[in-house]
DNA sequence: ACAAAAATTAGAATAATTCTTGATCGCAGG
DNA sequence: CCTGCGATCAAGAATTATTCTAATTTTTGT
């Protein structure tokens, strides 16, 4: 199921909002989300923590991890995992997987073609319930 | 009508052969591979070691992780994560997804309605090569 | 402003996995 | 039958991403 568009995100460039989707904003969860929508290249927990000392050079590790949940569990970002590398966060919410270069070490986001539906090509039992799904691909794309 | 196999894998029940996929077997290896044929549901390393004890007392952990790492990377079972969780492994080698039931904490192989290919229903750039697939659905399975 | 609740911090703890080191095995050649 | 040699195994230490703990700070509601 495509999850409805978004109720539009903030703005990460404007004002911090008093809160996104029942979540209660702090400078260091809208910083971490400004982040995440800015540089949209997937980065590990410990990548945020590095990259937003710029902005909170007294934000501890412990606290990127909390806010990363915060975000998940709000339904803001999506974590992304690829087999046992640390945890990636994502701020694309609409369904889609993700592609692994193999030569670049980067991580793509991948879209169905329109009108698809994932549940529809899959053989599942009548009745079951899908809450979540995850696609990884590994590969190599083609030289641009 | 069960798919034809690409390389008929050894039968566990029968004699240890000296190699599989160009891995050489061993005591552990071989039991190892037993293991995982008969009981299908997808165990840990640690699950896997502790029911091995029965027939390899002496058996160490380590050992236990050196054996689903060689069997892996020969392409004779394959390893899965969810999540964080710790991995599991999975001798079926046709191309699979896994489901992972919210309620019985079990997880089911799922596989493609028949003539569904993957890569025709994602939106992906001419030439990518795929080396690899990975799908994980949570939900619940209805109530049997 | 004050009490209560929530968030942050720093560092300790956890847990899956990998690494290190030394012992052991299996086998090919003498 | 011995001897070497490379691969494997065992035991425990090390690593590392993440979570937990306890103390402090910030925010909220009254």
């Amino acid at each position: 199921m495509v999850a409805p568009i978004q109720n539009s995100k903030p703005d990460p460039s404007g004002e911090m909002p008093a809160e996104i989707s029942g979540l209660r904003m702090t400078k260091q969860r809208w910083e971490v989300y400004r982040l995440l929508v800015g540089q949209r290249d997937h980065p590990t927990a410990n990548e945020v923590f590095i990259r937003i000392k710029d902005r909170l050079p007294n934000i501890s590790l412990a606290t990127v991890y909390n806010c990363l949940e915060a975000l998940t569990q709000h339904g803001i970002v999506r974590q992304v995992n690829f087999d046992r590398e640390p945890s990636r966060f994502c701020p694309n919410l609409e369904e889609h997987g993700h592609f692994h270069d193999k030569k670049s070490g980067t991580i793509h986001d991948i879209v169905f073609k329109p009108g698809v539906n994932l549940a529809d090509v899959l053989d599942l039992p009548a009745g079951t319930v899908i809450t979540d799904i995850e696609i990884t691909l590994r590969g190599e794309l083609p030289t641009s």
